[in-house]
RNA sequence: GCGCCCGUAGCUCAGUUGGAUAGAGCAACUGCCUUCUAAGCAGUGGGUCCCGAGUUCGACUCUCGGCGGGCGCGCCA
């Protein structure tokens, strides 16, 4: 909003004083110290030290170039050559009050809006959504808002596994031991039992196994028995993911399986081959390095006993089968030809950077010209509460509905503790707002890539930096907003916004930062980045509600500007919280 | 063995091209509900930013070397 003014006149005065600099690089960010002013460019000292100049006097030439003085007070050159702004109180005034007549949030979109696909949560066919798909789901659908609100167009594709070899298992188990009473009422338990059961039997009798494998084969070669049993495994795996995806609140534009995929994998196989890509390697077709970057880099290399060695990446098996590294190839290709897409995200967990870097570097000898950006968003590995990883194959995995059972119950018993004369209805919907956003704030909040401790305590925590806080926070400003109805002189801000209390001024400070921190967060793909945000927000304005009487003001003016200063910040606290895919309440 | 990631307060974690005095939550302790306000606010205590060297005007951040942990390393995804 603001700092994209500032930066553009500081790179005016930049340019001015050196012809040759690189603008790109030249930056304004919000101060990290408040004293030091709101907003600070630390490119300068960058610039000098490259070419060896005097920052502070490089400073000082930009400086007196720089044309600000509708914006700033008197810019300060500080330390090795920092240039601090100040916003003067007037260019405040004029943020705040455009916000409050609804001409903008703190947000400008994007002049060269990019077409973005998503590709996120890919749950298997026959197995639930569990806490292993927490991350991908949020993270993904998250930014999806996100590049959505600041103007860009978005695909998000769920990439479901409808493909895999636990097929074999399970056609078999279907064939041989399925309960179709159990399978009625729970699709899932059923599928389950019937894989954990074949599996089982597998480690005692051998020949089992073949048969599974068997079953895949013939699955894959389309036999019709086995075909028409996949497709109902696929639909009613279908009809289970999208109840849950309702529930919380996701949706996709396109949902094409790796299955969907099937058609175009020999013909990519052969198309790699046809370029000299691939090639065979103890019966499978592979790709190997071809010596374009150094071995560090390059993908297709592994050291191993002192000496580089081939690590190649399989696109066919030896037994002619197919596996992911096809299909995504496959999907890579028809998305690019779909949608023509500026960026395509894979939201997926840190263990398959390798496989990535591959599927990148494979694609970009094999399109050589294609000019779109790839980008594994990975985030860390859940861990149980004891730090060792959390194994979705073994081992019991918490159901996802089951989480947010647990936490509507939570959420549920502090509604009635708080809240006990709300209808029940109501304390009911309350409940499952808090409960939903207390887990997907909890997923959000940290680094995508640090290791996720999965834990009952923090996922479901209602006080401190938690989605509740927020939600809190945004009701108080619903709650003023009634009372000032009933009382009937709460007009909009007709004069100029009176700003005076400190909390006023850090509150205002904070919201214009709202389309910054946006922009921060589809520049890394970090939905932390909003979550502090939006906490140091509700802080702020907490702060404000301490201090500032808003209807027991007895300036008019001064009750105008704070009611509305109330309003202003409950919409970027709504917004900002539905970016999060997190819900709003009026009460709580 | 090699690669990727991580190591910050008692615990869980933030820390935005390297930037100024390293911040939150939880836990502990102390205050504040005849109020537009307590799922809140104010305050106290708590740190060799794993260790060591280097680059730099400046390093939690970059480089190198250790130590500790997680994950990955050819036909699963």
């Amino acid at each position: 909003m603001l700092i994209p003014i500032l930066q553009d006149r500081l790179r005016s005065a930049v340019v001015a004083a050196l012809p040759d600099a690189d603008l790109s690089r030249v930056l304004i960010r919000p101060c990290t110290n408040p004293a030091h002013g709101d907003y600070e460019t630390t490119s300068l000292m960058a610039l000098a030290k490259e070419r060896r100049m005097n920052p502070r006097q490089l400073a000082a030439d930009v400086l007196a170039r720089l044309d600000v003085q509708d914006l700033c007070e008197d810019i300060q050159i500080s330390g090795a050559g920092f240039l601090n702004f100040r916003l003067n109180l007037a260019a405040l005034q004029r943020a705040i009050q455009g916000a409050a007549r609804g001409e903008h949030l703190f947000l400008t979109p994007a002049s060269r809006p990019r077409t973005v696909v998503i590709d996120f949560s890919s749950p298997n066919v026959a197995k639930p959504l569990h806490v292993g798909h927490i991350r991908s789901t949020f993270l993904g659908d998250c930014l999806a808002r996100i590049f959505r609100k600041l103007g860009h167009r978005v695909v998000t594709d769920n990439h479901i596994g409808d493909w895999g070899t636990q097929f074999g298992m399970l056609l078999l188990g279907w064939k041989t031991t399925l309960r179709r009473d159990a399978l009625a009422a729970d699709p899932f338990l059923e599928m389950e039992r019937l894989y954990k059961e074949v599996n089982q039997r597998c480690k005692d009798e051998p020949g089992l196994r073949d048969q599974a494998r068997a079953e895949l084969v013939k699955l894959q070669s389309g036999d019709p028995e086995n075909l028409a049993i996949w497709r109902e495994m696929q639909k009613l795996s279908q009809a289970q993911f999208d109840s849950v995806y309702a529930r919380l609140g996701v949706s996709f534009d396109v949902t094409l399986g790796e299955s969907f995929y099937n058609p175009q994998l020999p013909g990519v196989v052969k198309e790699l081959t046809r370029l000299g890509l691939a090639r065979e390697s103890d019966g499978a077709m592979a790709i190997f390095s071809d010596g374009s970057c150094p071995p560090k880099e390059d993908p297709f290399l592994v050291q191993k006993e002192g000496e580089w060695q081939p690590n190649p990446f399989l696109v066919q098996k030896s037994d002619g089968g197919f596996n992911y590294a096809t299909t995504d190839l496959a999907t890579l290709e028809y998305r690019l030809k779909t949608w023509a897409p500026d960026e395509i995200l894979y939201v997926t967990g840190a263990p398959q950077q390798l496989h990535f870097r591959q599927l990148f570097a494979t694609f970009r000898r094999w399109h050589p010209d294609t000019r779109c950006r790839l980008e594994h968003v990975w985030f860390g590995s859940i861990l149980g509460e004891d730090g060792k990883p959390f194994k979705t194959r073994s081992g019991e995995t918490v159901k996802l509905t089951e989480l947010l059972e647990e936490a509507e119950e939570r959420a549920a018993k502090i509604v009635a503790a708080k809240n006990p004369d709300l209808p029940a209805a109501e304390q009911q919907d309350i409940a499952r707002r808090i409960g939903m956003g207390a887990i997907k704030y909890a997923d959000l909040l940290p680094n995508r890539q640090s290791d996720y401790v999965f834990s009952w305590e923090k996922l479901l925590a209602l006080n401190g930096n938690t989605a509740p806080y927020l939600q809190y926070a945004y009701t108080r400003t619903r709650s003023l907003q009634r009372k000032g109805a009933e009382l009937g002189d709460l007009s909009a801000v007709t004069g100029t916004f009176v700003l005076a209390a400190p909390e006023e001024l850090a509150l205002v400070r904070h919201l214009i930062n709202f389309g910054f921190t946006l922009e921060s967060v589809i520049a890394d793909y970090r939905p932390n980045f909003l979550c502090n945000y939006l906490y140091e927000l509700a802080g702020r304005f907490s702060k404000f509600w301490e201090n500032c009487p808003v209807l027991k003001a007895e300036d008019p003016a001064v009750r105008a500007s704070r009611a509305a200063l109330c309003e202003v910040t409950g919409r970027v606290l709504g917004e900002g919280l539905g970016l999060l895919g997190i819900e709003t309440l009026d009460r709580m």
